[in-house]
DNA sequence: GGTATGCAAATAAGG
DNA sequence: CCCTTATTTGCATAC
């Protein structure tokens, strides 16, 4: 304890990334200004993206543009450290930069290679799963609501169990141990299989509260949670994601996911508030998610018009749009396969003529309370969003 | 400044 | 390899 917070936190997460790439591309700019404080959210590895990354790029219009991000820094920039450690994989980023094109504006973010530079065409490496078991027995629903207060009421199974649950644990947690912290066995998790956890809503509950509780005891800040992780396990997380982890915004399976490797950051960090010594990572991943590319309004209207032409181009169109719009070929597939994930989400199913019309509402869940639960239980589609569209065009 | 969120990239998994 | 469907994350920005 002791030590400040967030300057360990810095430090911590700073020392383990270092290396990183700097790759994104590395503009005068930006380069990063990153340091300490890893509010920012993000560096994420995968750089790749670089590119297209357009960070730039503002997302939509709708908000408010008005100031002018370009500079702020607060986000920008930091461009990636990766974690240095453990994941061999890595595969370096070095860079080669270069994305010619979309660094226009925004100065503040990075871009950097291509793809391929860091994306194997195989994509063999990205995540290994060691950590992961993603076969999870457990319901997958999304959102599951979160029962803040104890539910009491009826149900309480914000997440469905999904038939086979794990047993109720009984948890009692206190406030002190929480046992999650310490897995029993770790292979709890791990094990292979199906094996599942025992974790239930209940325990996830406690978890993330008391997750929340000591780590702004410690001094931490989400998004130094996040880069922590990566520290550990050799995957970053978003400060987004920590933010949902403890508001229980995720889905039971990924509650499941990450809740062990919270608890074992949580756990390092408070044993060794300073120094350093257990962590041990956690294996690593090997493959890191491609950083998020963010594509400017303007190409979004040319991607529009593109799928409004043809929403099914064959790759050698999509070649060319890639090219003519200067982002990846696979960002601009990938774009289209979510915008007609999209058309189908927002066009109603629709049945033949008529009706049509109300359909669509969907809702999100926020449940605070007790909601019913959006069922769905093994609906898989899950009320997303709704959406529309970003416009123009 | 940290945290919460809307919209949507990126991924996983089965064809 | 690409598509589809379901999900996981996270940029960007609003609190």
């Amino acid at each position: 304890m002791s030590t400040s917070p967030s300057t360990v936190a810095a430090a911590t997460a700073y020392a383990l990334h270092h290396h990183h790439i700097h790759t994104h591309h590395l503009h005068p700019f930006h380069q990063q200004h990153q340091h300490d404080t890893s509010s920012s959210s993000n560096p994420f590895f995968y750089s790749a993206s670089s590119d297209s990354s357009n960070d730039l790029i503002l997302q939509q219009n709708d908000i408010k543009p008005n100031h002018n991000y370009l500079f702020t820094t607060s986000n920008s920039t930091n461009n990636i450290n990766e974690r240095k450690s453990i994941s061999p994989s890595s595969t370096s980023p070095l860079n080669s930069t270069a994305w010619p094109v979309i660094m226009q504006h925004h100065p503040h973010k990075q871009h950097g290679l291509s793809i391929e530079d860091y994306w194997p065409t195989n994509h063999s490496n990205y995540y290994p799963s060691s950590n992961y078991p993603h076969h999870q027995p457990y319901l997958t629903n999304h959102q599951f609501i979160p029962t803040y207060g104890s539910s009491s009421t009826d149900h309480e199974h914000h997440f469905q169990v999904p038939t086979s649950l794990p047993p109720p644990t009984s948890s009692s947690l206190e406030d002190n141990d929480l046992n999650l912290i310490h897995t029993p066995n770790n292979q709890s998790i791990n094990d292979d299989d199906d094996h599942q956890i025992n974790i239930d809503n209940n325990d996830l509950n406690r978890f993330s509260k008391q997750f929340k509780q000591r780590r702004i005891k410690l001094g931490y800040t989400q998004a130094d949670v996040g880069l922590a992780l990566g520290n550990l396990y050799g995957n970053v997380f978003s400060q987004t994601t920590i933010c949902r982890f403890e508001a229980l915004q995720l889905s039971f399976k990924n509650m499941c996911k990450l809740r062990p490797l919270l608890a074992k950051w949580l756990e390092d960090s408070e044993s060794q508030t300073g120094t350093s010594n257990s962590m041990e990572k956690i294996a690593a991943s090997g493959r890191k998610r491609k950083k998020r590319t963010s594509i400017e309004v303007s190409i979004k209207q040319a991607l529009e018009i593109n799928f409004a032409r043809n929403p099914k181009p064959a790759a050698q169109d999509i070649a060319q749009l890639a090219d003519q719009l200067q982002l990846e070929k696979e960002v601009v597939r990938v774009w289209f396969c979510n915008r007609r994930q999209k058309e189908k989400r927002v066009t109603p199913p629709l049945e033949n003529g008529t009706a049509s019309a109300s359909n669509n509402h969907h809702h999100h869940n926020n449940n605070t309370d007790s909601p019913s639960p959006s069922s769905t239980p093994t609906g898989t589609t899950g009320d997303y969003y709704e959406y529309h569209y970003p416009t123009h065009l």
